[in-house]
DNA sequence: ATAATAATTTAGGCTGCCCTAAATATATTA
DNA sequence: TAATATATTTAGGGCAGCCTAAATTATTAT
């Protein structure tokens, strides 16, 4: 069995390599909230149980295995948060640091119980895809919302979940997943985003933006 | 905040002196599947955070502040077995161990939550107390179930939690919280014991009898 | 290409909680 | 009461995962 501490090294590397960014010593520290020798030295120890491939000084990436583990520890996370805010009613901007405590203490069979409860769900309340038993899921294609041209209009597809001011104002907004929104106007390097949400006008800034997906696009007006 | 095994520790002293026994360095190690030196060892942190009162070689007490630690663990053990059996369907010899684990990562705004959708019982699935928010609650007063004498009858008010087996055995014989029992007959010193449940008859040894306690108790036929 | 800067690793150490083996205190029994 | 048995504690260590400070490697700028 895994400690809590690889899984969440194993789960954090998946998720920076997902982002197609290089996954370095750095990047994990941020993430993770700890000092770069502490991220090396765990790094050692999961090359040596064969989870990631260990290059000094390059970077790591996951092992078939390693890979394994980080999509069951994001299944149960995931499943945890659509549960919490469907079945407990907590708010969106809460479920990501409760759901990171439990998932690593959840039984398979407790997450396919609460899988099957939910009806074999494939999004969670910010609309990241839930993998199933196998570890297969749909990654929908999305664009960030700043990519959009003006006069485009889509749905939100996903938000970031991790940081719970960032969802109460995204939430605010009315920038949550299945929302449709309008571009209004775009400034030209990293400026302020004007859309629209519903009857709705916002000034969005690029930190905002950037962490929230959108798909189905289509032009209009 | 405190550790896992901090609460852990805390929990199984309280447990042990419910039960009116001396909290032992022996009686805590058998119970925590840890060695003795390991619990010396820990109990001198406790005393060292006010949590127990400890005299090396004559046992441990909790003071106030570690009882209520120890409540609140045992409130969230208690909820999380209720929640698992009742709104996840999953069977009462496995709901232990789950909650073993959630119970140290649960916060207090879920635990409340899970408190009220379940309507603030007052009872886990093996009939149990659940504390409340204020670490109250009330023991009913029940016996052993070999405490009864032949031709009276009962009501299953608790059974133990800690063995799977036992559990699943209980359960086949209908030995749960809220069934009728009847004692048909008792040996003298220990020997097993008959008793009715509903319409069928069982010989039960000590060793099974006396994880089960009843209240209600009158005589009858 | 060389110097300066940034990223990364090594070295050494800390804390929490566990272990075994050996010493000591308590309880039992003769 | 003395001898034995049992319970408990001390002594000494291990492993996981974190830290700081110093050394090393890679990158960037001149």
């Amino acid at each position: 069995m895994q400690t809590q501490a690889v899984e969440d090294y194993l789960k954090t590397i998946y998720d920076i390599q997902r982002g197609k960014e290089k996954v370095s010593t750095t990047a994990l520290s941020e993430r993770m909230g700890v000092t770069p020798p502490s991220v090396t030295g765990m790094l050692k120890k999961l090359a040596d149980m064969h989870l990631v491939v260990y290059t000094p000084y390059q970077g790591v990436t996951l092992t078939e295995a390693g890979q394994k583990i980080a999509l069951e520890v994001i299944r149960h996370h995931r499943l945890i948060e659509l549960f919490l805010a469907e079945a407990l009613g907590m708010p969106w901007d809460q479920v990501h640091a409760e759901a990171h405590k439990i998932e690593h203490v959840l039984s398979e069979d407790l997450a396919d119980r609460i899988d099957a409860m939910l009806g074999h769900p494939t999004s969670d309340p910010h609309g990241a895809p839930i993998p199933a038993q196998d570890g297969s899921f749909d990654h929908p294609h999305c664009v960030r919302l700043t990519e959009l041209e003006s006069g485009q209009s889509a749905v939100v597809a996903e938000v970031s979940d991790h940081d719970p001011a960032l969802l109460r104002y995204l939430g605010e907004l009315g920038l949550y997943p299945q929302a449709e929104v309008s571009v209004l106007a775009l400034a030209p390097f990293g400026g302020p985003l004007t859309i629209r949400v519903e009857d709705t006008e916002h000034v969005l800034g690029q930190v905002v933006a950037k962490h929230v997906f959108v798909s189905n696009i289509h032009s209009k007006e």
